[in-house]
RNA sequence: GUCCCCGUCGUCCAGAGGCCCAGGACGUGGCCCUUUCAAGGCUAAAACACGGGUUCGAAUCCCGUCGGGGACGCCA
């Protein structure tokens, strides 16, 4: 029998990190067992669910690639997917479950009669468990407006879906027995579950809307890389048992066991993320870093169309320069501006280190009239400018700092040779002689610094 | 309060009785490189919650304590 797992959200919330990695999950055991991964829109709560949530669920997956065999928009055998659209199944079930005494009327609702004993289930990553059933009270399957509860649609969907494996947060834990119970009574031969430990915030809080629990599609906005989310997300709760962390989609797949799984919360550390974003921004090819770029540069009105044809090699060389230096897609665009463009103001801690001097406007002038009669590459730029340096006795770092501030504005930059060759002789001549003219720049008060 | 789960460096993951005076990664400190910031190289500090057992031997098994988390809805 090859393996049916779900991934069955509430659209009462957007997809966060904490969803998304149970899905992932769901959907590493699905892959690697020839499996099928279904989708389901557990959407009984019709008060707080809405149309937008359920696409901005699938939007996410989507984008961390995480697709379902079975589900919303691809349809399947079992269809439909959408709770609110089975309410039948779960009439007819309820009456079932009535006409043999396991459940009864209480005030227009219907509560399940819980036996006398003791219910025990065996959990993938925490062993045997098992409650007595004096501690589950009576539960309510089907509300007095007539819509089921969760308990019991899950059920009920779990056994038409033909699913074998359910693989969920902790916080279900307590809710399995009255699952187990009513697998029971219907007959049915309980799924393996599987209990995968919560994510917790950096205060070791659980995740929640004020606590970092984030829509993954604010990541995306936020310039990180969804192979890179992905891999990180696999291995919080989870390890491959070895000392490998950088893995694609396809060695996860072919890694990924329940028992792998802690039994612990994790917390999740952005500072790791940001690693693992770096890595995989290291590793992608120059096209693929350009069409993740794309909208970060567009929405900073730094791209052109030309980047797809002339200027293509010349936007690949300013990237490796950036490449090293940037931990998400967002860096790329505030570090790629001063190569398309001149600054519109100096840094002014950076003028007061770099250009404050009696003579600033003199260097600049003459490092002007240098690179104006200099060959245009890092070895001879780099050369003329200690050249320069040494002949008007001042060190070569004077010159490359206040270079650095005239042609970016900014006290952080790549290496300055590189980035002057790229950006040009007009443009960077212009820069230096505009800021020649400019000087001295007004400092701001020292006061400002102390605030 | 009751029930359930969990407890290895700050964080994530290794470790399923001797291979562990505990390993890797992120982060942090130092050094090197250096025109800035990164990246890179080298290096350092950093943990088996505590107390009892079991055993020749325990991070690994058992019990208790403490701590953390979760669940106790006609929410999912």
């Amino acid at each position: 029998m090859t393996p049916r797992l779900r991934f069955a959200p509430s659209p009462t919330g957007y997809l966060h990190v904490g969803g998304a990695r149970t899905a992932l999950f769901n959907w590493l055991y699905a892959r690697r067992h020839g499996g099928t991964f279904v989708l389901r829109i557990e959407d009984t709560d019709t008060q707080r669910s809405s149309d937008d949530m359920v696409s901005g669920i699938l939007d996410g997956l989507r984008w961390l690639g995480i697709d379902w065999d079975e589900g919303p928009e691809v349809g399947g055998p079992h269809a439909p997917y959408f709770q609110s659209q089975r309410l039948d199944r779960y009439r007819a079930a309820v009456s079932d479950l009535v006409s043999r005494g396991c459940a009864y009327e209480d005030d227009g609702a219907i509560r399940f009669r819980v036996p006398q004993g003791t219910t025990t289930f065996h959990d993938e990553v925490h062993g045997p468990i098992s409650f007595d059933n004096a501690h589950l009270e009576s539960f309510v399957i089907l509300r007095s407006d007539g819509h089921p509860t969760y308990h019991l649609s899950v059920v009920v969907d779990d056994i038409d879906m033909g699913i074998t494996h359910v693989v969920r947060g902790d916080d279900h834990i307590s809710n399995t027995p009255k699952h187990v119970l009513l697998f029971e009574a219907f007959g049915a031969t309980p799924p393996r579950f599987a209990h995968v430990p919560l994510i917790m915030g950096a205060d070791k809080k659980r995740l929640s809307k004020r606590h970092g629990a984030t829509s993954v599609l604010e990541y995306e906005r936020q310039g990180y890389l969804p192979d890179a989310l992905f891999n990180f997300l696999a291995l919080l709760g989870w390890g491959t048992g070895t000392d490998d962390e950088l893995l694609s989609r396809e060695e996860l797949v072919q890694r990924f066991t329940l028992d792998g799984i802690s039994g612990g919360n994790a917390v999740f550390n952005t500072d790791k993320l940001d690693w693992f974003n770096h890595q995989y921004l290291l590793k992608l090819s120059d096209d693929a870093l350009v069409a993740h770029l794309r909208p970060f540069l567009i929405e900073a009105g730094l791209w052109r169309d030309a980047f797809h044809s002339t200027d293509h090699a010349w936007l690949v060389q300013v990237l490796a320069l950036l490449r090293p230096r940037a931990q998400r897609l967002t860096e790329f665009a505030t570090q790629f501006r001063p190569f398309c463009v001149a600054p519109t103001e100096y840094d002014t801690e950076g003028v007061r280190k770099h250009l404050s001097a009696s003579d600033s406007a003199a260097h600049i002038t003459a490092l002007a009239a240098c690179v104006t009669a200099s060959a245009w590459n890092v070895e001879t730029l780099e050369r003329d400018l200690r050249a320069l340096a040494e002949a008007r006795g001042i060190k070569a770092a004077v010159l490359i700092h206040a270079a650095r501030l005239a042609v970016t504005g900014r006290m952080v930059s790549p290496g300055l040779f590189d980035m002057l060759v790229l950006i040009g002789r007009n443009a960077v001549v212009t820069r230096l002689q505009r800021l020649a003219r400019q000087l001295p720049l007004p400092v701001a008060p020292s006061a400002a610094a102390h605030e």
